[in-house]
DNA sequence: ACCTGAACACCGTTCAAGT
DNA sequence: ACCTGAACACCGTTCAAGT
């Protein structure tokens, strides 16, 4: 075939066609050789598009990152961090749920990633804006990452094998219920989820309250 | 060679040089050929001890997961569960910062792996024992899980680029000291680690309150 | 039982050749 | 500029052959 009129592959395209393929068979499946039979090219040309693999991976993860709302923390009383945080949380928790194959790819940090970057951006300035300090508002940009991507990178009930027989009461004696774990995966885990982003927030405005406590109150 | 006098291989030997491979040169460092050249063998060899790659990497994160304390579920005050959940939570992260590229292995849960299934068992343990009802020990084990491989299985400092030019003030307004991240990442990292955990561990108070609250004091 | 080399079906990436 | 097939240095795993 050699050089096409209109090029077949674009930058777009391969993403898209990764997106579905991690999504559907997991990260290991995306090789260079499947993506392009995916896309009706040898694998040799994904090259004239990125320079390697690893790009690819940066690209997909950053169409995730870019689904994520950030609206909550321009629109709305500027003051109330709190709900902000929350609602921020949860879209982020849904995007990276809705693609859980790439969560190891976003877990690499936002190195350049637009879309990474503007997400952190959105944060810090929400968090100061709000009143905390810049170190503080760095560290709850970096917390709440903690615990939405240790959210996503692993269900929890899904870790627990639905076998009765693997729990033996001498080894572990309070493990007897665990095998129904898996079952009840999607409860158990935005279970978890909520409980603990309650108990974040909360403890948050704890903090918050005595920082502000100190100043004269405005 | 053939077979020798004595086996060459031990389950032991193959987990305790995997380790080291992950720990100096990444898990996509450790391939059966490059393990076995590491021990003196041939590749194949390792199918004489282990079945598949995919169970000495679970044996290496068992390993892992032995490291880290339990003791205080069992020793102490069990209704004392805020300090022996802060202290698990400091031991869990300090044992996977000493091995940072097995933590995606990790997230795979505890499965089958004895160690991973121990820590389980003591965590849901410990907080049954303290009062908290078992739906609620349940997700706290889950939410300090997230919180804790969140921070483990990428830093957040780290994730930022040490390049200022790639800060611009037009598109990220508020990242005009990101580049400072990356070498404070230890101080950075720690610093946010702590704050999470402390406002984790003071949510969670508030809401044992109101628990014990509904009954008569005791 | 426990090691070996050969072999199979894969990888990511480079490169000269085609238009 | 953008695609191709061939080639290189890798993979995980199986298996017959050796002791």
């Amino acid at each position: 075939m050699a050089r096409p009129r209109k090029p077949l592959l674009s930058r777009d395209r391969i993403v898209a066609a990764a997106v579905q393929l991690v999504d559907a068979e997991g990260l290991e499946a995306v090789s260079t050789r499947r993506l392009a039979a995916a896309l009706g090219v040898s694998g040799p040309s994904l090259y004239n598009h990125f320079r390697t693999k690893d790009e690819i991976l940066d690209a997909v993860a950053d169409t995730v990152s870019a689904r994520v709302d950030l609206s909550m923390f321009e629109e709305g009383d500027p003051r109330d961090w709190r709900t902000a945080l929350h609602d921020w949380a949860h879209s982020y928790r849904d995007a990276l749920a809705d693609h859980p194959n790439v969560v190891p790819v976003l877990a690499r940090g936002p190195r350049r990633r637009p879309a990474g970057l503007r997400l952190a951006d959105a944060v810090f300035g929400g968090m100061t804006a709000a009143g905390w300090p810049a170190a503080q508002a760095t560290r709850i940009g970096a917390l709440m990452r903690y615990f939405i991507l240790g959210s996503a990178v692993g269900s929890f009930a899904g870790g627990f094998v639905d076998d009765e027989q693997a729990y033996d009461p001498g080894d572990y004696p309070h493990l007897g219920q665990a095998h129904l774990l898996a079952e009840r995966r999607r409860e158990v885990d935005e279970g978890a989820f909520e409980t603990g982003l309650a108990a974040l927030l909360d403890g948050l405005a704890l903090q918050f309250e005595a920082l502000v406590g100190e100043s004269p109150a405005g």
